[in-house]
DNA sequence: CTGAATCCGGTCCGATACTG
DNA sequence: CAGTATCGGACCGGATTCAG
C-alpha cells in the first residue's frame, strides 16, 4: 500500500495548504459538502448520472422521498449548476431533468468514495457494534 | 475527457447495480455519508490526517467548533472506528485522537471529492448568482 | 485539560391538502 | 403531470455551566 500512503501524503499536504489559516466558513469543501451532504442530493446525482429523468420517473427511482423534498433539492441542485431543468409544453406538461457538465464531472469523485462506503461498510459495522456493546 | 465519460460510465452502472430494488435505508453510501456529511467529521478526519492530534490541539486547529461538538463528533468517528482514543494518565491528563487503519484510507477518496469541490467552487458560485439573479 | 449536562433556537424534512 | 402551501415533529448544533 506503499502508493496509496503517498497519495494520502499528497492530499494531506494539499488540505494543509488549501485550508490555511482562513476560516471554516469561506472552505470550498465544506461550502460544497454542505449542499451535497443533505439527505437526497447524492441519491439523485447518481440517478440522473444515469440519464435524464422526468419529475415522476425519478420520484419512482428514488421512492421515499416526498414530493417537496424532491422539488426542493432538486432546484438546490438546478441551482448550483449541477442539474439542468428542461420544460416541454406538452399536455400534459412534463419536465425532463438532467446533470449538466458540472454535475457529471461529479461521478467519478463521487463515485470514489462510494466505492470506500461499499468496501468499507462491513468494518464500519462491525466498529460500531463493538463500541455499542461495551458502552 | 473520453476517459473521464468511461469512468463515468462505469460507476453509474456499478452505482445501479449497488443500490438495485433495494430500499433507500439499506444503502451503505447512504449510510456512510450520512455521518461524514454532518458538520464537522470531514474536518476533522482530515485535521487528523497530518497525524495524532489532543483535544486541544484540534480546538485549536478548528477554532470555531464547539467543545459540544468536537466531543460528539469525535465519539462518533471513534464507534465508527474511524478514530482511535488513547487516554494517557499524565497530570494533567491528555487524551490523543488518531486515524485508524480505517480512518486512513478515507483521505484518498475524500481527497478526491476536495478536489473535485476545490476546482467546481467557481462555476458553482457562479451558477448560484446566476440563479438568483433571475428569480 | 478533557470532558459531561442542560437549555434552547434554527433548520430539516415528512404528511397532507390544494393548484394549473 | 408537476408542482405549491402549510403544519408540526425531530434533530442539529451553539452557549453556558459544572465536574474529574
Amino acid at each position: 500500500m506503499r502508493q496509496g500512503e503517498e497519495l494520502a501524503a499528497i492530499y494531506v499536504e494539499r488540505w494543509n495548504a488549501a485550508s490555511g489559516q482562513g476560516k471554516t466558513e469561506d472552505c470550498p469543501v465544506r461550502n460544497v459538502l454542505d449542499r451535497l451532504g443533505d439527505k437526497w442530493s447524492m441519491l439523485l446525482v447518481m440517478t440522473l448520472a444515469g440519464g435524464p429523468r422526468r419529475f415522476n420517473q425519478l420520484h419512482r427511482a428514488v421512492p421515499d422521498i416526498s414530493q417537496k423534498m424532491l422539488t426542493q433539492t432538486l432546484r438546490d441542485l438546478q441551482r448550483d449548476g449541477l442539474v439542468a431543468r428542461q420544460v416541454f409544453d406538452t399536455k400534459p406538461p412534463s419536465v425532463e431533468y438532467r446533470l449538466t457538465a458540472l454535475g457529471h464531472s461529479l461521478i467519478v469523485p463521487l463515485g470514489y468514495l462510494i466505492d470506500w462506503a461499499n468496501d468499507s461498510k462491513g468494518r464500519i459495522d462491525a466498529a460500531r457494534t463493538a463500541f455499542d456493546t461495551v458502552a
